[in-house]
Order: C-alpha cells, then sequence, then structure tokens
DNA sequence: CGGATAGTCAAGGAGTTACTTAACTATCCG
DNA sequence: CGGATAGTTAAGTAACTCCTTGACTATCCG
C-alpha cells in the first residue's frame, strides 16, 4: 500500500501509468515524451512494477510495459473506506464547529 | 492533483486519515498515537489541509480537524479514468506480445 | 495575576528521491 | 563479423522530506 502510493506520488509515473492506459508502450516510448534519459524512465518503471502497477515483459532487446489494473483498485477500495462513514454529515458539524459562540478571536478560516 | 498524492504517499498522514474517518480530532489527539512531536504533527496536517484533504477550525486553543471526502473522492475519479479502458482485455494484450515469433527493429527514430 | 495547556514558528540535520553521465550487455540487421 | 539500437547497471549529486529541539504566543483555570 504505502509503495503504491508513493509510486503514484510522483507526477511522471503518473504521466507514464496515464499513457500506458492508452495501450502498452516500450521503455523508450515511455521515456520520449516525458524528455528524460533512459535510466530514469527505467527507474521510474521498476518503481511502478515494484508496487504491482504495471507488468513487463522482455521480447528481444524491447520491453514492453502494461498496466496492471488490480494496483489502481487496491488504492480505490481503501479510499472509498476512507470516506465511506462520512461523506455529508461532515459539512453540518463543522458549521457547527465553526459557530461555537464562545469565540470572538474566531476569524473565518480563509 | 500532485498535492493530494504526495500527502497520500505518507503512512503517518494516511494512519490520521484513518483515524479522521472515525471522526473529528485535535492535534494533539492525532500526534499522540503516533509517537511524535507536536510540531511534526502540524506539518502533516498542513500538507493534508493543503491538498484539501482534511479540515481545521480552532475555537479557544484547541485546532480541531476533520475529514474533507471531496479530497479522496478526486482521487478515486483519476484512478477509475485510468483503469477503465482496459480491465481485463490486458491479460490476452500481454499473452499475445510475449508471443510474437520474431522481432521486427524499425519502430524507433529512423 | 500566574501557572499549565495547546498550538505555532524557525532552524537544522539525517535520510531519501529523482535525475544525470559513463560504461556495459544483449539483440538485430546487413 | 561489425555497427547500430534498446536496455541495464553503477556512481555521483542536487533537491526534497520528515522529524527534532528550542523559543514563543494564546488560552484556560485557580
Amino acid at each position: 500500500m504505502d509503495q503504491v502510493l508513493k509510486a503514484l506520488a510522483d507526477a511522471t509515473r503518473r504521466d507514464m501509468i496515464e499513457r500506458l492506459a492508452r495501450g502498452p508502450a516500450s521503455v523508450g516510448e515511455l521515456a520520449q515524451p516525458l524528455t528524460m534519459s533512459l535510466p530514469a524512465a527505467m527507474q521510474h518503471l521498476q518503481v511502478l512494477e515494484n508496487a504491482g502497477l504495471i507488468r513487463s515483459t522482455k521480447v528481444g532487446r524491447v520491453r514492453t510495459c502494461q498496466l496492471e489494473p488490480a494496483g489502481l483498485r487496491m488504492v480505490e477500495n481503501w479510499l472509498g473506506r476512507q470516506r465511506t462513514p462520512w461523506e455529508h454529515s461532515l459539512d453540518l458539524l463543522g458549521d457547527f464547529l465553526a459557530q461555537q459562540p464562545e469565540n470572538p478571536d474566531e476569524g473565518a478560516r480563509s
């Protein structure tokens, strides 16, 4: 879980995932539009593969990478679990707290 | 988006979110179970609030934090968008690519 | 008032991350 | 074979992250 979110926390890696969501690609194809050296791309891909977000197979001298949807789905599940209990009762509570009468020093947040 | 995922990439901040998913809490209440100094907790909360994942209001000398579900939902949306086009056709394509018998070399820059 | 409580600001330092270049291996093609 | 292509490894560096301590402000309560 930690690995997955750390992997997604980088904009370059997210770009790679967005590209892979449109179809498999080689390491070079992934590196080229990102203005980045090949070794840099490799490191990112290793992070993504380590996190279980992509899979890659090497045929000849070309390594083809593809998305692994299970990884993304795991994150979605965690997110859903965190926001389930609250959802819309939060705003009411927020308003309640913000309007506590005995607090002249409390400027409106913002 | 970048801020949100960077915020979620830290285990301590995820613990905070899980705690807040069970109800609002003060800065001290969040820091205590995490064996962490108060300033450290503050920095994490600032990151979370900056990312739009939590909201906080100060009443008296106590700052009460609460979850902001919209932030988590934004991430869920992005994740869903990435894995929609593929889902299960990926495995078939992967097998296909892995079994290509020959290797044409003319793909890259000419 | 004066002490304790809750939070905040400001450096500073240990550890990690993301990139680079250089050197190297493996594959393809003529 | 031999040159070019695709990827990989290794080492080094600049920038960032997380946490700490110390000093400070604001609030509560006796």
